[in-house]
Formats: structure tokens, C-alpha cells, sequence
RNA sequence: GUGGCUAUAGUUUAACGGUAGAACAGUGGGUUGUGGUCCCACUAGCCUGGGUUCAACUCCCAGUAGCCACCCCA
């Protein structure tokens, strides 16, 4: 029999090409079980023992969010390739090689969104959001996809949360944005780093472009190949590159800031002086430049604080960034809106708070976990249920389970804090026990007032 | 996308060219109405495919996945 199989497979095997190799295996007679399915490369399953710390990154996000006057916003995840190609660009890497983007069965091309504010845009272009109260403003928390090559932090399908505010110049606009993100990522307990700088509008970067690629052009020959396209195709970019060769080229190269026009130069300053006022620590980084096209103006990153030892040579993962997007709008054919905005990586918070052994409050700690025994108890559970429930407690069961052992060692488990435990004689009495997990002492109270005694006694230790 | 390293129960791991042991978790019991300690038992595994071999979890190749560096960025 065992034969028989193998004889199959060897068959079999040449014909399944290499080139497919997510093709259902045909599966022989005798094969018993079908093949099981793992998560695609890169996307994985956020399980319910991280649920605490998606629960604390998440609600400081929406804290902040509601605190800072931002209103939550869903886009779809699927949007219109065009859409990005535009708006970030198609020399970027996002869109030349990360996209997820297909034709749908319409014969549309469109891919799953690489990032958000593309989105945020043509919804405020598409619903005519300049007739808001300006400036309007904007957070989203949601899935991102980018088909790069996997890594810890980096992953094809993760999360970004985000701020975005639409309709306005001011200066301050940019500055409340980094203050909001630089608090935000203190209360999650990290150490931070912020790196500004301003490349300009499309004006004075004009100018500079030239400057720069003057001064690149005559060391062309120690450039890598990289950098020599990019020297034609998107010279900012040049700034960007960590290519040891290229690096004494970087360091003398001009200073975009020296370049900037009265106007930018102006907002950039002006910038500084409000991080200044509100105590924002920041480095001015002349290098900085955003990996998406559409930035203007300010831009600014998020790095972990690298603690003194053991740093490996590589650089750090930015935990976010963003900056100014002035002429967005109009290059998704709106009117022209000032913007700025910022995301951050959600994966990439977590990994940085389980390093830094964060202290992260505890999940789904029910206050009364209720324990029954017998059919006539199981039966008067439900409403005892939507009881406590009503009184404000969180509570926790098992009702499928038998014994009442079993029942507080689960209850034990999950920490709550007390135990009702409700089985025949207490049916027949009219009463209930009220059993404290922490000390084991328990009290037998009359079934009428048991929400009554539970709440007293929560509320009592709350006071301790 | 390029290069390197890795892959054993749910998790963390051990050993071996003659197909595997443990710890934790899970389930059941000791204690049939009282958890956190303890004791016992059970459940459960060699990533997939091919090759070498009398024999492959072990060696070789490929695929897949994870990690690391580059690249990029969140």
C-alpha cells in the first residue's frame, strides 16, 4: 500500500512545476488528510495573547485622537491603483515594486492600499470637505499591505495608525501634529528620537535640485549604480542613500535648508520655535527626506532612542513619520489644500514596548466570575448574567462546565477577583456565596441582593 | 528584489544514519460542592517534496516559512 503511494507521488511530482507551488497537491485515493493551510508570507494572525497590547497601543491612539480633536475615518482597503501611483509617486518603491494590485473581475486595476493618506485625500476631494470648518482633521487605525520582503517589523500586512489635518497653512498645524505623536509615544512608555527638516515647495526645491545635482555631477564616477539613477530620476533622494561610497559625496553635499525661499524658510522656523515652546526635544537631520513624493515643506520621523549598548550597526526602524503635503490635493485633481499628517507602525510600537518591558495593563480581568452547579443553577445563570452586567461589572463563566472545581481554578486562572458560586442548596435557600479569590473567605448572601453585596465590595477596594 | 542562517508536540527545547525524550500548556483523575501547592495518567511532534542509503527526523537538493544583512520604510 505504502508502495503503491509513493509510486503515485514520484509520478506526480514532475508535473507540479516550481513555478507553482501554492497549486492544491492533488491528492492520491489514499491520502487520509487534506493538507493544512498556513497565513501567507508576511501576514500573520494577531492572537488573543496580544490582545493587551493592541488594546493599549489602540486605546492611546484614540485617546489622543479624541483629545487632539481627531475624528476617526474607514476607507476602503482596496482603492483605485491610479490613485497611488499619483499620489505617492511612481518612482517610489511603494509603488514600483511593494503594490498589491491586481486587475478585478470588472477588468479594474487596483490594488490594497499601501498607506493611507492617499485615501484621506480623495475622500476630502470626494466629499467636498472644504466646505468643513477647516482645518479638518483626521485619524484612522486599519490595515496597510506592502509586498516587501518580510522581517521582524516588517510586514506585508500591518497596521498604521495616523493623523491627518486637511485645510490649513499654519505652522502650528505641523507642530501640534509631532507634539501629539511625541506624548503619545512617551505614554506608551518608549524613548524617542524626532528628526525634522524641510524640503521645501516645489519652488525653491527646484533650485536646490540643481545645486545638488551640480554637486553630484562631478563625482558621478564614486556613485553607486542607484545613485547615478537617482540622479536623473529623483535626486532627493540622493540624501537617502547608505552606500558607503556615496557617503563622502552625501556629507559635503548643499543643505536644502540654506536654499529654502522666505516663505518655506519662514514656516520652518516658525515650526521649530513652537516644538521649542512645548519642549520637544528634536534633531535637525539636512538629510531627512520621506519615501513618498508628496511631502512638502516639514518632514519629520520617529526613531526609537537608541539606548547606549549593544547597538548593532544598523540603523534603527522608524516607529513613524510624516510631514507637510501641500500640493497633494491638487495632484488629485482638487483644489489646492495645505495638509499635514503623520502614521505610525503598529507592529512596530509593540516590538518596541515588549523590548522595553512596558508595563501594560491587564485585559479582560472580570470583576465576578459565576460558578454553577447543577441544571436549576445553570438555568438562573443567564439573567444573573445581564444583572451584573447592568450594574456595571464584568463578568466571566464557563456554563458549559461540570464541576466546581474546575470552575474556580478557571476562575483562578483569569483573575477574577470574586467568585458566585450558585448550585442546588443555594437554589433551594434563596441564597448565593459570594467567594473572595484573593483571601478565600466567602459569605453566603440572600440571591436578591448579591449584585448589591459584589458591587459594595468592588467599590470598597477600589477606595484601598 | 539580492545574499546568509534556521525549521522537532500548542509553546520552549533534547538526542540520534536503525523514526524521538523533557518542560510548560491542554484534558482526565487523586479531592463526585471549593482555585492558587502537590501527585498520577492521558493527549500531542520530526515544515513539504524529491534524492543518496538495506535504512533518513538526521546527509544532499528543491520548495515553503521565519530570522539577519542589504534595500526600503511603518
Amino acid at each position: 500500500m505504502a508502495k503503491k503511494i509513493k509510486i503515485q507521488k514520484k509520478i506526480k511530482k514532475p508535473k507540479i512545476a516550481a513555478k507553482k507551488p501554492r497549486k492544491e497537491r492533488s491528492s492520491s485515493a489514499e491520502t487520509k488528510k487534506p493538507r493544512s493551510f498556513q497565513s501567507l508570507r508576511g501576514m500573520k494572525d494577531i492572537l488573543p495573547g496580544e490582545a493587551k497590547y493592541w488594546n493599549f497601543v489602540r486605546g492611546k491612539a484614540f485617546n489622543f485622537a479624541d483629545n487632539y480633536g481627531y475624528d476617526l475615518i474607514e476607507t476602503p482597503v482596496l482603492e483605485e491603483t491610479a490613485l497611488f501611483n499619483r499620489a505617492v509617486g511612481g518612482e517610489t518603491d511603494i509603488v514600483s515594486k511593494e503594490m498589491f494590485s491586481f486587475v478585478d473581475r470588472g477588468g479594474e486595476n487596483v490594488c490594497l492600499r499601501p498607506e493611507e493618506t492617499a485615501s484621506i485625500v480623495r475622500s476630502y476631494i470626494q466629499h467636498g470637505m472644504l466646505n468643513l470648518p477647516q482645518p479638518v482633521k483626521f485619524f484612522y487605525f486599519g490595515p496597510m499591505f506592502r509586498h516587501d520582503r518580510p522581517q521582524a517589523g516588517r510586514l506585508r500586512a500591518f497596521h498604521q495608525f495616523g493623523f491627518e489635518a486637511l485645510g490649513e497653512t499654519h505652522p502650528i498645524i505641523d507642530a501640534e501634529i509631532i507634539f501629539l505623536i511625541y506624548n503619545l509615544l512617551q505614554d506608551l512608555g518608549l524613548k524617542i528620537n524626532v528628526q525634522i527638516n524641510s524640503i521645501g515647495c516645489p519652488k525653491c526645491r527646484e533650485a536646490y535640485k540643481v545645486k545638488l545635482v551640480n554637486h553630484y555631477r562631478d563625482r558621478k564616477s564614486d556613485l553607486c549604480e542607484d545613485c547615478k539613477r537617482r540622479l536623473v530620476k529623483n535626486p532627493m533622494r540622493l540624501l537617502d542613500c547608505k552606500e558607503e561610497g556615496c557617503q563622502p559625496a552625501k556629507e559635503e553635499a548643499p543643505q536644502i535648508v540654506d536654499y529654502l525661499c522666505e516663505d518655506c524658510k519662514n514656516h520652518f522656523v516658525r515650526v521649530l520655535e513652537y516644538l521649542d515652546e512645548a519642549g520637544v526635544s528634536y534633531n535637525l537631520n539636512p538629510q531627512l527626506v520621506r519615501g513618498l513624493d508628496y511631502y512638502t515643506k516639514t518632514v519629520f520621523e520617529f526613531f526609537p532612542e537608541v539606548s547606549g549598548e549593544s547597538q548593532g550597526s544598523g540603523k534603527p526602524d522608524a516607529l513613524g513619520g510624516g510631514g507637510r503635503y501641500d500640493g497633494l490635493a491638487e495632484i488629485l485633481g482638487g483644489r489646492p489644500t495645505p495638509a499635514c499628517g503623520v502614521a505610525l507602525g503598529v507592529e512596530r510600537l509593540i516590538l518596541k514596548i515588549k523590548e522595553m518591558n512596558v508595563n501594560i495593563p491587564p485585559v479582560n480581568v472580570p470583576d465576578v466570575y459565576l460558578a454553577q452547579l447543577g441544571e436549576q443553577a445553570r438555568k438562573k445563570i443567564f439573567s444573573l448574567i445581564e444583572s451584573l452586567r447592568k450594574a456595571g461589572l464584568t463578568v466571566s463563566h464557563s456554563l458549559s462546565k461540570e464541576g466546581l472545581k474546575k470552575q474556580l481554578e478557571i476562575a483562578n486562572k483569569i483573575g477574577a477577583k470574586y467568585a458566585l458560586i450558585l448550585g442546588q442548596k443555594e437554589i433551594l435557600d434563596g441564597t448565593s456565596i459570594i467567594r473572595d479569590m484573593e483571601g478565600g473567605t466567602q459569605e453566603i448572601v440572600n440571591f436578591d441582593k448579591v449584585v448589591q453585596v459584589v458591587r459594595k465590595k468592588l467599590a470598597g477596594e477600589t477606595i484601598k
